[in-house]
DNA sequence: CCACATCTGTAGCGAACGTTACATTTATGG
DNA sequence: CCATAAATGTAACGTTCGCTACAGATGTGG
């Protein structure tokens, strides 16, 4: 049977503008004409690949994920959990000023309140945010049994911890914080851990 | 020369009501509708009282200020550095996750990034922010100068990571985040003030 | 008691929003 | 080369948005 008219533009290169028209003016401040200009695309083709507006959203945080999986694998990969939460805060400060992007980080710039008929949205970029805790969460159980980190130290607490840190340093560098700040944020941050560290 | 008509609401009562609405949805998704429903008023006496949109959230956000000012005096009259800190951050994770109130921080959830037309909400928002950062700066220099805090310290650091902490407790809460988890936060965060604590 | 000034409720304004109908174009399968 | 299937561009749909004209109500100053 026939395969019909193939898609002109490509998706992915759309998704990393959509991603950042997002990123930029948040879920609700983003208007599909933006969205749209921004793709090089019309409102049909919008819908026809990803559903509706949320759809969009939902596409693009993936890609925005995938895009991150690298660096986060290398971040989990640091030899002690001082060194994780280090690579972390100091590869968070630089992404999230990044000139090549727009300022801090689009699980949280994307919208933490929205209106009626969006409640999905703050839910969806949660839910990713809660990923990444939960990799460190585990990372650093493993620390536990490594012996890096003291027996005392609570896992998650410290991962709550590195996942709060990271948001509010999402949340300076939105409203202009520069790098140089944020490494400060950062520096301060992993005291924690080098407290919470087994003596050697 | 004649006075007019007294208006029958009181102004107080009712920029509570939007400062929860503005709260739980955000600027741009906070409607005309629902914030006069919530105040009980109509669209005429709100653009009459507070010229537009952004007019109310600014006197919502002053009062929101208010309502805080004599707990940060609080935070700020805790006899050391340390201290400030626990209480800074006890208190905002109590806060945060008090039923009476949305979730999280009235200066967080307002709105991160908006659509185009109003820029001005984020900024508003960050100089707000910016202002407790001011405050718990200006304590940490005089916990140096007491001798509370070590000669080395860094005032701006440690104020400007005490406010990216409580604005990541802020997103934490909003996407529901317990006062037990809030908690742990705080208690991992304060640790940095021990440490820089002068010796005694 | 009258003239004036301001608030209140109704009702609706123009603009922008997310979304889609429709005709056209461009490919594939037979 | 024709029939089918899907994407495209134009144009517009209905709804909701922030906001306001207007008329009536309610107070104050003279």
């Amino acid at each position: 049977m026939a395969m019909g008219r193939p898609r002109e533009f490509d998706a992915d290169a759309a998704l990393d503008q959509a991603m950042e028209v997002f990123w930029r003016h948040g879920y609700e401040g983003a208007t599909i004409a933006q969205l749209t200009e921004a793709m090089g695309i019309n409102p049909p083709s919008l819908y026809a690949a990803f559903g509706n507006k949320e759809g969009l959203l939902k596409a693009a945080l993936d890609r925005y994920t995938a895009k991150r999986a690298a660096w986060m694998e290398e971040v989990l990969s640091a030899p002690t959990a001082r060194d994780v939460a280090e690579r972390m805060l100091m590869g968070t400060a630089d992404s999230q000023t990044d000139p090549d992007n727009p300022p801090g980080c689009l699980l949280v710039q994307g919208g933490l309140a929205c209106g009626t008929g969006s409640e999905n949205v703050p839910f969806e970029l949660a839910a990713r945010r809660a990923l990444t805790e939960d990799q460190l969460r585990e990372r650093f159980v493993r620390a536990k049994k490594d012996g890096d980190l003291k027996p005392t130290a609570d896992a998650a607490a410290l991962a709550r911890y590195l996942s709060a840190v990271s948001a509010g340093m999402g949340v300076m560098a939105s409203s202009g914080a520069d790098r140089e700040a944020l490494r400060q944020v950062a520096n301060v941050s992993v005291k924690v851990f080098e407290e919470q560290s087994a003596k050697r």
